[in-house]
DNA sequence: TAAAAAAGTTTGAGTACTCAAAGTATTAAA
DNA sequence: TTTAATACTTTGAGTACTCAAACTTTTTTA
């Protein structure tokens, strides 16, 4: 079993590959998300590597092998699962949901969270909207556009939210920008560098484009134009 | 914080206090319950001492000091509060529970601790009849004699069980000896060493008088006699 | 009461991390 | 194209455990 160091190690790994599609992430990138000096990345990197998880290119970076990814899918299943079972059974708050589920993550067994999983009714998202894998390994996250994309007078519904600091989440709460809520664009103006959004039966809110690039939304079909299919 | 390593030997020596009734606890016996040899165990009871939690008398014991008895109550209140947890609410096996509170125990926040209380009403024991401790840090163990105790045709009810493993507890389980059920004692003569008892609507069960000993009943007034009255 | 057994302690070494600081390679600027 | 900045790696050392084996003290047995 992998340590709960290495785990996060993963998991980090995991979730910058996506970003970054498949390239190989940078040392000091990873160093930054796990929270250790570029030295110790490199030391533990190097370890990971020799235990067959990842292929370890000096200088250029780290990319997860096969069996990499699968033990950093089940990490993210037990994290994302645990939020929403925080979030849902415990009323915790949506905003410490993640920190809670950090530590958590490494202790929970295999039969604690079938248990969950079977309570939450097999959920296919978190509380954030992050898709959760399959106790396969499998995770499919559907093309989205954020709000930064739409167009005024768009309308739209939220679906998920790419930043999980408390203070955003707090933000967003607050705004009434959660998952499944409506929302109208009622300015944007791509020179102006912000946008408005309302929120159904709220204030609209006033968002710099990098704040809305963190909101996913669909039908991602503008006021003007239909959507060409997608996957 | 203390560690969870320190957390399982704080709340190790506390469990082994109240067996031997605040004397000084041997190395031996806590390297056994914590499960490393005995040098270790010396070792950092001497950083447990260092850090005030416990006195250590060498080749006398270890006790805990008042702070050491309140971080292990501390630990204890999860533990207990986190198997009824796992019981009651995620529906795991009671024989289960205690392992994997043994991991949980240490990781839970303050906030989940308090939002798991809650769901469960403020309990005030664990699945087994353990009493939980409060968050202030006191716990009541009311005295109570055992099955072994009780005379022939002696009507009584379970309360409490003084044993974790899961061999036993599944024992006692299909038995029907657990916690609320209702016994009759259907014969106990001292010279046999063993006494037969029978919970309601199940068939008698045969214990030896070590097995009988652990399971913990209220009233304790047998057939012939009354029992005096006890705080 | 001396020898043997048991219990406890100390020492030396190992694992799994971690950092600071020094050294090296790569990339960007001048 | 030499220089400087940046990114990365290596080295040496520290923390928090852990064990095996040697050693010491206490208790038991003979
Ligand atoms: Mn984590
Ligand atoms: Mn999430
Ligand atoms: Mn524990
Ligand atoms: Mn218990």
């Amino acid at each position: 079993m992998a340590s709960r160091t290495i785990e996060n190690y993963l998991k980090q790994l995991w979730l910058q590959q996506q970003e970054s599609r498949g390239k190989y992430v940078p040392m000091g990138k990873l160093a930054a998300l796990v929270g250790v000096t570029a030295g110790t990345a490199t030391t533990m990197v190097k370890a990971i590597a020799d235990s067959g998880l990842a292929k370890y290119a000096p200088r250029a970076g780290v990319r997860l092998t096969r069996a990499g990814e699968q033990l950093a899918l089940h990490v993210l299943r037990r994290h994302r699962l645990l939020e929403l079972f925080l979030v849902e059974i415990l009323g915790i708050d949506w905003s410490e949901a993640h920190g809670e589920a950090e530590e958590l993550e490494h202790v929970i067994s295999e039969t604690v969270l079938a248990r969950i999983d079977l309570l939450l009714g097999h959920p296919s998202v978190d509380p954030h909207g992050d898709p959760i894998p399959s106790s396969a390994g499998k995770v499919e996250a559907p093309e989205l556009c954020s709000l930064a994309e739409l167009q005024t007078g768009s309308r739209t519904v939220i679906v998920r939210i790419m930043d999980q600091s408390s203070e955003f989440l707090r933000f967003a709460q607050t705004s009434g920008l959660v998952p499944k809520a409506a929302v109208v664009i009622e300015h944007n103006n791509p020179q102006a560098g912000a946008i408005s959004a309302r929120p159904d039966g709220k204030p609209p809110v006033i968002l710099s484009m990098t704040a809305a690039a963190k909101f996913l939304v669909r039908p991602c079909a503008t006021a003007g134009q239909r959507r060409r299919k997608s996957s």
